[in-house]
DNA sequence: CAAAGATATATTGCGCGCAATTGATTTGCG
DNA sequence: CGCAAATCAATTGCGCGCAATATATCTTTG
């Protein structure tokens, strides 16, 4: 008997909650989003602001479309987030003098303040998930893969 | 030299949007939905709407609170939700007789008539995510344990 | 049986995600 | 150059998630 591929079964039970990666993927994401929350309210905060920010503390006066890359979000999205971050001051919203269209989001003093107190914020988060580096890491991996997957098949005719 | 448990690393570098695993889920999560919208809506379902179906295809005629308990949602969420499913005439809604406090939620030959065309969708994702049956069950597994630690940890002094 | 507490759903308010559209600016092409 | 197409951000509209609160109903307890 040849080794072959096996393709998940698609029988009837299979359209059972229990059998659906997406709803467990949905229910963790959740868990993630509600585990921070307490964590980072005290920062002012909210789950999306913390990636947002952590895109910034590693590039600093960014575009609001490069953001919007390395999240998969778009401006209708990020457009009233970075508001709100301005407002409560922690980064400033710019138009690029160059190319007018552009809007460039830097930071604040205060937005570089907030990184020592969410890395540590972030290290209850690591002891949170109970996970070994290696079991980290590769659950890190598939789940990039797994969206990389989605979101190419997702375009229609991918040529 | 003793085997030990190795957790993830706390260093500085470690805050960034590729280390977390908290974005591979959360971006994950959202790949499924963009991928799922464009199959369920000529079906008139959001991807919310979906596994609230599931959960009623596997049991008819349950209440708010056990689909909440099921999806991990709450009231707030699941009202307005259950009442568009009910205004599209896929769902019943009505107060138990014995216990008056609760909605028992029950399929419309309409909602019953879903399940099939639903099925086809699944096998579509099933497809797009490029998975064997034996990645895709332990992947389902990690984050479903994922979840539950995350979501016990959450809970304050849990005693 | 009445009051107190527990339970189930509904409502309100806020912050996302995202599709669709708009407006401003820049680029590309003849 | 001049105008059409492309690009970027903002806006609008809708459907979640979820905390906090409200309301109605049931249960428990004295």
């Amino acid at each position: 008997m040849l080794p072959q591929e096996t393709v998940p079964t698609c029988d009837d039970d299979s359209l059972q909650l229990s059998s659906q990666l997406c709803f467990a993927t949905y229910a963790a994401a959740h868990a993630f989003t509600r585990f921070y929350k307490p964590l980072l309210e005290p920062l002012g905060l909210t789950y999306s602001q913390y990636i947002v920010m952590l895109v910034l503390w590693e590039t600093d006066n960014v575009t609001v479309k490069e953001i919007g890359q390395r999240l998969f979000l778009d401006s209708g999205t990020l457009t009233p987030l970075l508001k709100r971050l301005e407002a409560s001051g922690v980064v400033q919203r710019k138009r690029d003098a160059q190319d007018e269209r552009q809007v460039r989001i830097s930071l604040t003093q205060k937005g570089r303040d907030l990184r020592a107190p969410v890395t540590a914020v972030w290290r209850d988060v690591v002891c949170g998930v109970g996970l070994t580096q290696d079991d980290f890491d590769a659950l890190k991996n598939q789940l990039n893969q797994l969206r990389q997957t989605l979101d190419r098949a997702g375009r229609r005719d991918p040529r």
